[in-house]
DNA sequence: GTCTATAGGTCGATAGAC
DNA sequence: GTCTATCGACCTATAGAC
């Protein structure tokens, strides 16, 4: 391994993403301005163009961690089982991974999966470009589950992820820490999903 | 009854939320130009100020709008099943009405599920009252499906709730007209909260 | 790398003629 | 009710000193 000092221009860079993350968080896209990036990271507006080229490509590199985070976060959940766990445990493995990054108000993944659908069309059109690995991996966890008989073969698997993804996520805009802790919640999720609300006697 | 008649001023006033709740919808809160509302409504920025005292009091107006729009189809679908109808069916038309309101484009509707956690925090916190009365509808006919013996009561109903209705809500997110309609994912979410992904050998 | 200063543009909102 | 004209605020981005 080669040396590789930290330079404090990598630390100003990563103070302003850091920043750019928590208020797309909370403002979204449109919502977002430099001043309070800028605020948030301690330097000035004009600063930040000594570190990205634009607002706009600030907000793309952002997008992008956050999408590595989400999926990283699952993966590795997931891939601590060992090669051999059933594709019903990977799937438990992967709600509750999802779920609790999300509710742990990670800023780069929960800015990124709320500011998608605001940002101008070519940028979604290369972010979902990158999430697409990640959409397939949930997908075939969902196939291996509903191939090898422990899951219902019955339902479009298209809509039963998106179902599943849309329960999770929309778990960041109503999420507070209290009285819930984020893995009770997962618990509940995975099974409520995979179980149903309702008795069958 | 006495008579109403429609006058011109009536209808350029729909014409501008109209189309306020189109752009809202798919641009979101700071997203949202009074030049592109007006555009919609075919006339110029400066008229809107006859009808509306501010940009804000435009989107709350659409927003209350909303929450009516939404909550009355979830009411009316209930409702016609009648007073004896078990707690379950009334959950399933509930779950069926919400999701095929948001589905079917209804701007008003899906404008301001998404907009919600966007706008100012009075703002939001006017709103969150206008929907109490609609959370507490969800909520009865969750607890009753619990009380009945016909649903789970190791779950808790706000937990329930709000992973039921983030699932739904989500699906203005990524639904695009085409293969599936708005009725075979509706089926598909009913199903799926109600009995679950997993096979029960 | 960080600062000041400012250009250039967009948007919400107002004033007043018609 | 709808128009033209415009003000003032705010924001992105650039230029250039230090």
């Amino acid at each position: 391994m080669p040396e590789k000092p930290v330079r404090k221009s990598d630390l100003t860079r990563t103070r302003v993403m850091d920043g750019a993350a928590r208020v797309l968080r909370q403002r979204g896209y449109a919502g977002t301005r430099l001043s309070e990036i800028a605020e948030l990271a301690g330097l000035l507006p004009a600063n930040i163009y000594y570190y990205f080229d634009s607002k706009d490509d600030l907000i793309e590199q952002v997008m992008e961690v956050g999408v590595n985070r989400g999926f990283e976060a699952v993966r590795q959940r997931v891939e601590a089982l060992g090669p051999d766990a059933v594709p019903l445990a990977r799937l438990r493995a992967a709600i509750a991974a999802h779920l609790e990054m999300n509710l742990a108000q990670d800023d780069y993944a929960s800015a990124t999966i709320r500011c998608l659908s605001q940002v101008p069309d070519d940028m979604r059109e290369r972010q979902l470009e990158n999430e697409r690995s990640f959409g397939r991996y949930w997908r075939q966890i969902i196939i291996d589950c509903q191939a090898d008989g422990s899951c219902r073969a019955d339902l479009h698997p298209s809509a039963v992820r998106m179902l599943l993804i849309g329960m999770l996520n929309w778990a960041v805009e109503w999420y507070k820490p209290g009285e819930l802790a984020p893995t009770d919640v997962a618990d509940t999720a995975v099974s409520l999903f995979l179980d149903g609300f309702s008795l069958k006697a």
